[in-house]
DNA sequence: TGTTAGCACTCTCCTCACGCGAGTGCTAAC
DNA sequence: GTTAGCACTCGCGTGAGGAGAGTGCTAACA
């Protein structure tokens, strides 16, 4: 029976990192020259020859160099994973994209998965994070016009909804106040769930503004059917176009509607749980448009405990060790900023 | 000295007319078998070879068919847009794809360019309206947390700016309350720029409140240098694909990367001023690398007179009736929207 | 004078054959 | 177990040849 023996290893480590960098199959000249490991080419060829029979390499034809299986990247994924990942190479450099910023938790979504993108070359999705159900922490009128108010809800999370409900004919902004006031202290501590039904009993309480209740109730039943969807931003995409992987227009066309539909892509990489890092290696994504794609995930997280999710879709010979590095790196930055005494949304 | 006569026109239509249809260079026999007027394909060729010396058309290389220029496009836009742009063919089917839509601005936005780009298989971009400069309606306070508040400032155009600041040592609601009431009463009818530099003055009247001034004064100065810029939605770059205009990688890449900085684009599609409609084909759009892309724009209104931009970018040869008749129906469609009784941002 | 048929000519695109080069697998020698 | 040598395979780039589409021109016709 054949094993996997440590020069093996080296070998199939020279190979996949040949392959990432120049994607183009490798062939045993190649890694004996450039990769010296005192080993003649025809030796390599044998070695290369068992690690086909172990599926770690294949062959495009039978007269071009190997190119790394899944299989092979499984592996090198997860002895990268095992060591301790993080060269914190540039982790200064990178933290300067970030520097005083400071703005709408968008603003801060969107400029990360340009920053991701940028640096990595390949295609980069930031989800907003998504906890469990916040608590209400004030309940706030503000006067609009004579007959429209904005409702603003604060919750635990920090999260704030709003909206502009009718209030019906001439509300002065002090009884608009007035019943915030008396909102504020029946909710607070409550679910936004919890509210909707608690609400109509309250209503009988205080009279006399039925319809500004009744319009808050509508809002909140609205809002509870249709979840405001995780905020999310994509960045790079045309970055695919420049590998030769897409070099056929209708693989790339394919690739970038998926790209656009935004719930699908959504449950793609929220599809990861909350692990700390995730990497899907092209069939293991289960997409088949992704056959030849890698999806790798960090998670961060907001205050409050909720999960944020970033990620990058490259090839499949994607440089896994720099993406998870950034990645982290990122994710860090990210979680300090949401967590730390700045503005928030 | 050649001229434009009425035959001249009908053939020139019909080669335009056959090009957007299917991409390829149009012959003589085409133009006299499929669109009979009953002339030969000699004649046609007579013509053809006269239109392109009056600069309508161009010639591939010696041995194709015809394919009409950016002059020829303007010409047949023109004639278009002089005659009554708008079949409002599909009006009610199209209405039916934002029946019962009512939510956040930035969603309705979305969706417009998800449906424009469904409809017209091109590119769409929306961008949110955006007027004069607001003014100030009411500003509000609202608590957070111990040391922190959301300020809401509500303007004329109904726009709400928000941000979270610090108050400050404990700021209980009411103390909060009286701060926004007093504010708003200063500011009222006030336009953002000047109450950022009216505030200093306020703040020499109203004393035990500076840190809460202060800190405002920070935010709408901050929101002075960089105003938030429109929201903007893109939608269906990857149908651009499917063209072969695009089937070139490296002019694909070009493209989607342009669509990315969304500063450029912006600016690209606002470029067109105020009009209700502008087209501009090819060159006409300043921009090299949409030397074949055509851009139509058209505006809709929100109230308080703000105007939003809605726009199709497509290949030159781009079905113009088509799209026009579109952006009609939909802008209509968000102007009602937007000024109708329903919920706003 | 405008229209049409006929024809030679041009140019692109497709296909196919050919040769080069990269890379392998195998065998035999070290 | 390692290495040198060699025959063999196969993709890719190049170039020639042919088909097809379309033009421009000339001459005949109404």
């Amino acid at each position: 029976m054949m094993e996997m023996d440590e020069r093996k290893m080296r070998i199939l480590q020279a190979i996949i990192d040949d392959y990432i960098l120049t994607g183009v199959p490798v062939g045993s000249r190649t890694i004996s020259k450039k990769y010296d490991m005192g080993l003649s080419s025809a030796t390599i060829r044998n070695e290369m020859s068992d690690l086909e029979e172990l599926g770690f390499l294949d062959q495009p034809h039978v007269s071009a160099g190997r190119i790394p299986s899944a299989k092979a990247y499984r592996l090198y994924v997860d002895s990268l994973l095992k060591t301790g990942v993080i060269p914190d190479d540039s982790r200064s450099s990178i933290g300067r994209h970030f520097a005083g910023r400071a703005h709408q938790m968008e603003d801060v979504i969107d400029h990360a998965a340009q920053v991701i993108s940028s640096l990595t070359h390949y295609t980069a999705v930031v989800l907003s994070p998504k906890g469990m159900q916040p608590r209400i922490q004030t309940v706030q009128f503000v006067p609009v016009s004579a007959e429209m108010a904005l409702v603003v809800i604060v919750t635990d999370q920090g999260v704030v909804r709003d909206s502009v409900i009718h209030v019906g004919s001439q509300m002065d902004s002090d009884t608009l106040y007035a019943i915030s006031r008396t909102l504020t202290m029946e909710l607070r501590g409550v679910t936004l769930q919890e509210a909707c039904e608690l609400l109509p009993e309250i209503a009988g309480r205080i009279s006399g503004n039925d319809r500004v209740l009744q319009e808050l109730y509508g809002y909140l039943s609205e809002g509870q059917r249709s979840p405001r969807r995780a905020h999310m931003a994509v960045g790079g995409t045309s970055n695919m176009l420049a590998y030769p992987e897409y070099s056929d227009v209708d693989k790339a066309r394919n690739f970038l509607s998926l790209m656009e539909t935004r719930d699908k892509l959504a449950e793609i990489i929220q599809g990861s749980g909350e692990m700390a890092f995730t990497v899907r290696i092209g069939p293991e994504t289960g997409i088949p448009e992704m056959a030849d794609c890698s999806i790798v995930t960090a998670s961060y997280s907001s205050r409050g405990g909720q999960q944020g999710t970033i990620g990058v879709i490259g090839p499949t010979r994607m440089q896994y060790s720099r993406v998870l590095s950034i990645l982290n790196i990122i994710g860090h930055q990210l979680t300090d900023m949401f967590n730390g005494d700045e503005n928030k949304k």
